[in-house]
RNA sequence: GGAGGGGUUCCCGAGUGGUCAAAGGGGGCAGACUGUAAAUCUGCUGGCUUAAGCCUUCGGAGGUUCAAAUCCUCCCCCCUCCA
């Protein structure tokens, strides 16, 4: 039986800030097991490695025997969650927010456990709210004290505007809590402000107010913004091994360490060696190599892991092609079609002129040989292996057909 | 309700009649190099066209002009200050 203080200790490792530590330890005191809330906006089905530090630690309260409630903010979602951005979102539709959501559980259940899992909408009792119940709601919070948040106060500082509706997100992710008599709220650090207006309005209603802990967030894969979807800097839990494998290879030898702290799951111990090897002259690819492995077999299986490994050095160490190149077939008019014009049909690239343009940096091959004239026509009746760049490649046949 | 400022290419942001497909930066892509799709350096970055040229783009719709992102009119949207 392990001790409160080693149980804190587990939760604390790889958190952000715990408020208050001193609660936690309480309610862990009691006992019972805990409501642990974390919310999750249905704009982004597809979850991806910057989720999973989150779901991680869900995780870990589940096997502290601990219930997980995953609200999905299907009302919320209606509204945008303005966090983090500098824009006004655009709503989503009904149809929309409930087409994500499902999407989003297929995948939770590859790191939470289905039977500790308890699964809820928002818009089960938000939509059950009046006009006069969400103004009673509004006026347990000042204008004041919204404007502490980060991202509105920068907002109305820089002269960008913040739509009224965007002052109802903080609240009514905060009467969740109250809904659910959440005991602990997780949430990413850019959730701060979010996650204390629960602990208020949970004061307000007569319950014991959450505890708040906040997790870091990852930063995408250019190292500098946060992993998102609609940044396009992202690593999907449901990315093929091969893409996910080749992802994380091209993170930075600094900003692997960032994902090695918040992903792995190797001990502390383990990865301090790997820092310490590394300053003693270890190459940092070879580190990068076996995190590599340990995430994509985290999600898919130790063969596809090796097989990953194999695929990624024989094509970039030793320059070969992929084993799944795709096919393509196009037909031709006049029995002959220019390289640029095929290239784009292919969808190797997205224009004709970007065609050209890749041509004449020398970035084209057909069969491995480069391709440095543009007015090349192919022939009708052929088929080759075309290749743009080091990664986009298709094997074209082109057919008569007039 | 009044006064002023602003909406530019994927993003930020210059540009006030032709030399503007539009500076600069970011991002992205490519090439070289390498230890990897790291780092670094270089180039490219609207579309169509067998490169002469053509077409579309500067909130929207009209107009002036040989010529408009730049001038005029109306409209839409955002911000600030005053009430």
């Amino acid at each position: 039986m392990i001790t409160i203080t080693e149980t804190l200790e587990q939760i604390k490792q790889g958190c952000h800030e715990i408020l208050l530590e001193n609660e936690l330890r309480a309610k862990l005191e009691r006992g019972k097991p805990l409501n642990i809330k974390a919310g999750f906006d249905p704009t982004a089905p597809d979850l991806h490695l910057g989720h999973t530090v989150l779901l991680n630690k869900l995780r870990q309260f589940q096997k502290l025997g601990h219930t997980i409630f995953f609200l999905i903010g299907d009302f919320t979602g209606m509204i945008g969650d303005p966090t983090g951005k500098n824009i006004t979102r655009k709503p989503l539709s009904r149809e929309e927010v409930l087409d994500n959501a499902s999407t989003y559980q297929k995948q939770i259940y590859k790191i939470l456990d289905p039977e500790l899992t308890k699964i809820c909408f928002n818009a089960d009792w938000m939509n059950k709210m009046d006009a006069t119940g969400l103004i009673k709601l509004a006026s347990q919070h000042t204008v004041a004290r919204m404007l502490e948040r980060d991202d509105f106060d920068k907002r109305y500082k820089g002269g960008q505007p913040i739509a009224i509706h965007e002052f109802l997100y903080p609240l009514i992710q905060g009467y969740d809590s109250v809904e659910l008599r959440a005991d602990v709220e997780l949430g990413g650090t850019d959730q701060k402000f979010n996650l204390l207006v629960g602990r208020e309005l949970q004061k307000h209603f007569g319950q014991a107010p959450q505890v708040v802990l906040t997790m870091p967030i990852l930063e995408g894969l250019d190292g500098v913004q946060k992993m998102s979807k609609s940044l396009g800097n992202y690593i999907g839990i449901e990315d093929a091994p091969n893409d996910m494998f080749g992802k994380l290879m091209s993170i930075s030898d600094w900003l692997m360490w960032r994902y090695i702290d918040l992903l792995s799951f190797q001990s502390p111990a383990q990865i301090a060696q790997w820092k310490k090897s590394v300053d003693e002259g270890a190459n940092p690819r070879d580190i990068k190599i076996k995190f590599a492995q340990e995430i994509v077999e985290r999600f898919h299986s130790h063969a596809s892991a090796m097989q990953a490994y194999e695929q990624f050095l024989a094509r970039f160490r030793h320059g070969e092609m992929p084993e799944d190149i795709p096919e393509v077939t196009l037909t031709s008019k006049n029995g002959t079609i220019a390289i640029a014009n095929l290239l784009k049909e292919a969808d190797l690239t997205p224009s004709t002129s970007d065609a050209n343009r890749m041509i004449k940096q020398g970035a084209v091959k057909i069969d491995g040989e480069k391709v440095s004239d543009r007015t090349l026509k192919i022939p009708a009746a052929s088929t080759h292996v075309y290749q743009v760049g080091k990664r986009r490649f298709a094997r074209v046949k082109v057919m008569f057909n007039g």
